[in-house]
DNA sequence: CGCTATTTGTTCAGCGATTGAATTATTTGC
DNA sequence: GCAAATAATTCAATCGCTGAACAAATAGCG
């Protein structure tokens, strides 16, 4: 989902506009200053006769603003700054978890401007029942959001397990689903977002792909190629190259929780040995500095450890340094795989990262060829445990920014 | 290099032009058979009456040419064909390798025009000296592909080692080969190629790298995401997204020769522990065979090789098992983590593929996640040790397919 | 206070490229 | 030899960008 969209047929008059829209929407997003007109005519390339015609359009579809502008010295007219509109359109972000159902909505600007979360054991739930009840929680989302002058034009749900392209969820281990129809049984209710050309209704993605797509839309904007690993029982990653994220030939990537750090080591209920999921997954931590299993919550267990940590305690940090270890590894070789100079640690790992990050760091000195030239750097997620959500609501409404003819009416 | 130009910038009158040349010339490109002027206007989209200006032009320019059209049944007045023209525009590849040096003309159908192979040791000679006999070489086929009406537009060369940006050769360890500031040492000699806007003079480029490339572009057309390797005495590999070479943030990726097997185990030159080269290198399979490293040429080692194995020797086949055993490990591991459908043996794995490939198919088996809803095919390339030099004067060639205006005198 | 320089934003004729319908060209089948 | 069918071209209409002129609004300066 890149800035600039490919127009994949034939380019006809119609197209021009349509990507002169997103350029000159995609500039106003960017800027860290309310832009003017003219600011965007020399940003573009385009004239300025040109922009103002642009703007007219995108302020009659209310996705922009106007504003105070930056300001000035000197003499001259005063400019009138453009903003992304705070009412229009707006992306609905969904999260089925193992315990817990999030919902949020996120306006054009990328700011969270609702936000739900229903905390539930959902492993013993039906999906269908799931899905019902997230499906009223956000429907009072939706009529919060249409308060504040906000249309939900499309909806992303983060599962974690296998999506295929049409939204059937193929596997989610941990929270017992297998073959789940989503987009079928979410259709038996009515719908939450209107339709706009040139937006799915309903996206289903893996939680680790929209966490990565949460990251990459936070602000201030970070680097635009990193690997996001979410470190929760399995271990997911999200590649985002060059602003995108990368899904792959059937959208599973990420599966970075099976790649062997001990090829002859522990079997994994993959079928493999001595992955990684056996060495750096949460419960393999957790056992590791033992703690016993008492406490379900995912996120308990988490901010406990993190507690020990804190205090000193010996297991714990010995527990996490061998974490750590296994998942540097792991990271050194996607790191020289795809020569990455970003590696994010979020999800359960967010924080843990202050224990996590030095051994990781240690292993891609060890190991990566090329980092003596140029360093790698390892962070906590700024989003942490919220990332999926908001990443998935975020993408919707990035959509509109990226293709603004689709909301607008023309064809998109 | 996607076949679809995505404008980076402004969009005016004259890149609708643009955009369309492009992509009518991509669909002729793409076609099995000559299409017709009707036909590209059904394919792409636009009337007749634009395809027939689009056509025009790149007739004027040499990039088409009418030919014998497919033949139709029934009535009607008969069409003509277009196929992308044998004169005009080609790209110039050139390769440095540790034993030879290689200089290949591509067409824009992809079409091999001319190739010349010399062998030499080039580790004792200087870069400059390496350089120089590979202009000269380069010279005389830039005159015997101007004698069948061909103009080079750029080049690109292949290098066994890490490429900055900006064509400093970084590292090419079994070349010997460190900080050679290649566009610098070339810019003393007489321009090989004329330049054309849009496309760079000179590339300089992994080889691995462009290897892949060269994979992508053979006919017939394979899948548009593969994990192509190189095996030589280092195991590199190019990774091919969406009809896009990856090259990672600074140009570096592939280095798949890096990724931990058996993290405990021997020490590396990079200064890791049990990298796959360790284990997967040609060096690692010829001593595990029994070879005495006698025989210099890495070519000829592997054809011993093959020829043990033919013959059935027990010490080749087990060290042939055992080197598919470990790059599977680390193939399975790529896999999981960018959901790829297709893995490409080439260099010097491509003359090994029947006895490396079982084995890696079998550990892709157990350890992929997704191996069960859908297989990954692993097979030799197609090209073989050529396959760089192809595909980096492919890759020029491409340029101008993708990019027709810049050859046709617009703004490109 | 008024004038000038300066910058912003708009208006409008001109133009390039696509469209769609009409027209011409060329073949097969009856 | 004529009608039907398909390919390709011609041409007025239209859409959207450009460039230059113009209107709007402010700061600086005497």
């Amino acid at each position: 989902m890149s800035l600039t969209h490919a127009p994949a047929g034939a380019v006809r008059q119609g197209s021009l506009r349509e990507l002169n829209l997103a350029l000159v929407l995609g500039r106003i997003a960017a800027a860290d200053r309310p832009p003017s007109r003219a600011d965007l005519a020399t940003a573009t390339g385009l004239t300025r006769a040109t922009v103002s015609a642009v703007v007219e359009d995108l302020l009659a579809g209310q996705l922009v603003s106007e504003s105070e502008p930056a300001p000035r010295a000197g003499a001259g007219r005063p400019a009138r700054g453009l903003v992304l509109a705070d009412q229009g359109p707006a992306g609905l972000g969904l999260e089925v978890n193992v315990d817990y159902l999030a919902v949020c909505v996120v306006d054009l600007a990328g700011q969270v401007r609702h936000r739900t979360v229903h905390r539930a054991d959902l492993r013993p739930v039906a999906p269908a029942d799931a899905l019902a009840q997230l499906v009223e929680i956000a429907g009072t989302a939706r009529d919060v959001a249409a308060s504040e002058g906000l249309t939900l034009v499309g909806a992303a749900l983060a599962v974690p397990g296998l999506v295929d392209d049409d939204g059937l969820v193929r596997l989610a281990p941990n929270l017992g689903w297998r073959d789940v129809p989503v987009p079928a049984l979410l259709a038996a209710h009515p719908p939450l977002v209107e339709q706009v050309p040139g937006v799915p209704a309903l996206m289903v993605d893996n939680e680790a792909n929209l966490a990565a797509l949460g990251e990459l839309h936070a602000r201030p904007p970070g680097p635009a190629s990193f690997l996001h690993i979410s470190g929760e029982v399995g271990i997911g990653a999200g590649i985002v190259l060059d602003g995108a994220l990368f899904r792959g030939v059937r959208g599973w990537s990420g599966e970075i929780g099976h790649l062997p750090v001990h090829p002859e080591g522990r079997p994994c209920r993959c079928g493999g040995q001595g992955c990684l999921e056996q060495y750096a997954g949460q419960e393999a931590i957790v056992t590791a500095a033992g703690l016993t299993r008492t406490e379900l919550p995912a996120d308990t267990a988490t901010a406990r450890l993190a507690e020990l940590a804190e205090a000193g305690d010996p297991d714990a940090l010995r527990a996490l340094h061998d974490a750590g270890t296994a998942l540097g590894v792991a990271v050194a070789g996607v790191v020289n795989l795809l020569d990455l100079d970003t590696v994010v640690l979020g999800g359960g790992y967010a924080a843990l990262a202050p224990w996590l990050c030095p051994p990781v760091l240690a292993e891609i000195a060890s190991r990566v060829l090329t980092a003596a030239w140029s360093p790698v750097t390892v962070r906590p997620s700024r989003l942490g445990a919220e990332a999926a959500a908001v990443g998935a609501a975020g993408s919707v409404a990035r959509r509109i920014v990226a293709q603004p003819a689709g909301w607008l009416g023309r064809s998109g």
